[in-house]
DNA sequence: CGATCGTTTGACGGTGCTCAATCACCGTGG
DNA sequence: CCACGGTGATTGAGCACCGTCAAACGATCG
């Protein structure tokens, strides 16, 4: 487990500067449905492309900062325009758990509507921006775009696979497997947006990586070193490169016990990126 | 994790017999969107009591049956009436894993929309009757009946959160605290259902559960025990009572490190119920 | 350039996975 | 009625992986 140093007491006092940019801010405003439809990966129809709604809003928060916390009373849902999240929860004991990591089409604070407060926060993790749609305006706007109205269902849809998923990569037992798996998430949400499928750079620390795969921090170091001598990927601290794709999928391939070194494997000593 | 002897070739090869009622069967119908609405936990309004609609049906399976197959074509959503689901997914190295059970109120198939192949297995743990609701009346059935679209939006909100309680069980790192927080989960559905809180009983088996938690099922039977022996409670295969109900939440508090032994746990050697 | 945080690596002990045997429970058929 | 085989649950023994504690290293930012 995680055992992050970071009790409840400490993060909660230590509410920081920042966090008051949490608060709504919609200052240039000006967005459509379209543009909504459009960060949710669907290109908007006709009628979607209209004029502002009201109502709506957008948002921007540094990195660090806080979307949502848990606890807090909902009234919006969230969509990511750029940059990304990590979703957790805080047990009862203070330790937190990191749940999901969300990127630009993803869906925040859906999980909320049920009992109108949220039940995970969602801290950024880098420079981020989110739509804001207000659950008052959510009839109205779907209403007038069934555009929105769809993309919306399929994104939902997403979100709930999405969740299988993650449950997966803490199906394994073999802690390298998780990481494997892990890393091929990363790969795969890379490749979606466009973006290079084997240079990742990870916009999260070990410390989150670890609580989201259920494992030590000091246990994701030495998987991650640990692949890096198998020659399946080349490690420098968040930027990952995979090497052997094939053998990396190997690797996921057992959940039970330990994936015998891949026999074929070229044994790069595990090299820095930078050097 | 479970290494549940059950190889990919066996379970395909297996198609039961009963495996053949999994196709449509909806015989007296009749079902009204208000049916529906109510099963989701919810009071249908007014016009949502309405005369049977069109394309909604009704489906019974026998314990064992399999409601929806990994990689099957999904055309319908289906929400749960009686009875209760494990939601398994296989990986590659044909080994299963379950991701969540579901019971009544929960709906079924939702992650299937946006790929239209249903992403995860469900499979009957006893007998069960759900709603099947076709794609494609369902936006026709949302538009009639705002209530079942608003129930819809609520159920799909709670599943999500539902994913996040998943994740929560297996980051606990004892064996002993991830049953422990199962127990309190089934038993809080069990409450949600008016029925008893603390005299429970699974509907799976250790396997399933070893599953969900990522564990050895071996492990599971050895927690089991060691609950009981700390007078936490009573254990008879699948009968479950829940002696102490504060020194079991307390359990469930600790997600690092290994819980102590309540120190004020009345140690009653664990008898058996039927005994 | 110093301070702080994140990452890496080491050593040790413990928990849980593996393998295996036993028991309890059923439905079947002799 | 009682063997019989099959399945699921429980318990035991041994070993290895990973969590813990600790320290060194590196990066980033002031």
């Amino acid at each position: 487990m995680d055992l992050s140093p970071t009790p409840l007491l400490a993060r909660l006092e230590a509410a920081p500067a920042w966090s008051v940019d949490r608060h709504r801010a919609m200052p240039p405003a000006g967005a459509t449905l379209g543009d909504v439809v459009r960060a949710l990966g669907f290109e908007p129809e006709g009628e979607a492309a209209g004029p502002a709604f009201p109502g709506l809003g957008t948002q921007r928060l540094r990195a660090g900062a806080t979307l949502s916390r848990e606890g807090d009373p909902a009234d919006a849902l969230f969509v990511v325009r750029y940059g990304s999240f990590k979703c957790q929860r805080v047990s009862e004991d203070g330790y937190e758990q990191v749940l999901a990591f969300a990127g630009p089409g993803d869906v925040l604070g859906f999980e909320a509507l049920h009992v109108g407060r949220h039940t995970t926060g969602a801290v950024a993790l880098e420079d981020v921006g989110v739509f804001v749609l207000p659950w008052a305006m959510l009839r109205e706007g779907r209403r007038q775009s069934p555009a929105l109205d769809h993309a919306l269902q399929v994104a939902l849809s997403r979100q709930l696979a999405r969740a299988a998923e993650m449950a997966q990569m803490m199906a394994a037992v073999a802690a390298e497997v998780r990481l494997a798996r892990f890393v091929q998430w990363v790969s795969a949400r890379a490749a979606e947006r466009g973006l290079s499928a084997t240079r990742l750079r990870l916009s999260m620390g070990r410390r989150d990586i670890a609580s989201l795969l259920g494992v030590a921090h000091e246990t994701v170091s030495r998987a991650f070193t640990t692949l890096a001598d198998w020659g399946l990927l080349h490690v420098n601290n968040r930027d990952i490169e995979i090497l052997d794709a094939e053998a990396l999928r190997a690797a996921t391939r057992v959940t039970r016990g330990l994936p015998d070194e891949p026999a074929g494997a070229r044994r790069l000593a595990r090299t820095r990126l930078a050097a």
